[in-house]
DNA sequence: ACAACTTTGCAACAAAGTTGCAAAACAATG
DNA sequence: CATTGTTTTGCAACTTTGTTGCAAAGTTGT
């Protein structure tokens, strides 16, 4: 049997996800495990409406508030701000650790399918500020078609 | 009597703003000119807590939240997108009119006094996208410390 | 001053997020 | 694998934020 949903994958990603848990000194629970299997099989990122409609049933919202904060704060997961006003979230590929994000890249929403993608390979550029003025931290956020959407 | 005050400067200001509605094909109203007022002697930018804050009574939130729907629509203000989830809003310098936004400036936001800024001077960098990807609007938000908080 | 139109405030609602607390689940130890 | 101490979950209750329909009030143009 070959595939991606054989039972040997199925628990080798299962223990995947346990460690990513373990070393963010998360203790390992079935909504953890549930939501970060979630991010683990997106290549886009995720809002809190997508994980509620995802889990089925038996998952609070409230639950999944502290599961995004808790990853967010442990440096699993970095928060994607957009331009309509709803926060997205996505799994962090660079070194973060508890309490420091370095996730210096570009971030793109495509306005048709609104999936919203980590453009890795592209750092935010440089931006120089008027006197006076200190830069900790520069957001850029592309709205546009993705290449699935272009026609 | 000399000053920003005086009942002559009051009143002009008072003609510039009914022109902006005027202009916009909005009619002249107590609330609109309020608002507008508020923006026009404001440097930074309004969220839509500060508005209701300000105003003195006698404003309803959800005329607010019309006004500035409005404003939005008729090119008299831009929403300025930030990292914390909390939609704000400044007056367009530029040639903006009714559906067309050419507000293509970065934005910066104070982490200290949370004064949120127009850098109207610093236009948005092009970034060159992975391929089959377009770029229909940028949005750059810089976090830091603005020239009056710098220590 | 009048009629036609637009805006406002109210009520009612919906969506999004927060906090405190007891029950359930988990981790560590023997 | 059972016990214990700690963490997490789900629930209730609440706050904040935003939306919609509608009648009263205000605005515009004649
Ligand atoms: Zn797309
Ligand atoms: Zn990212
Ligand atoms: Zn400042
Ligand atoms: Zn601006």
């Amino acid at each position: 049997m070959i595939g991606s949903s054989g039972t040997k994958e199925v628990i080798m990603q299962d223990e995947i996800i346990a460690n990513i848990l373990k070393s963010a000194n998360l203790s390992v629970t079935a909504s953890r495990k549930k939501i970060l299997n979630l991010f683990l099989s997106t290549n886009g990122a995720l809002a809190h409406a997508d994980i509620e409609q995802e889990a089925d049933e038996k998952m609070d919202r409230i639950t999944i508030y502290r599961t995004l904060q808790a990853f967010v704060q442990k440096g699993i997961i970095h928060i994607i701000p957009t331009t309509d006003n709803s926060i997205r979230y996505a799994l962090c590929k660079d070194e973060c650790s508890e309490g420091h994000h370095h996730d210096q890249h570009v971030h793109f929403v495509c306005s048709e399918c609104h999936t919203t993608y980590c453009l890795e390979q592209i750092n935010v550029p440089h931006v120089k500020l008027p006197s006076g003025f200190t830069e900790s931290q520069t957001e850029v956020i592309i709205n546009g078609l993705c290449a699935k959407c272009h026609a």
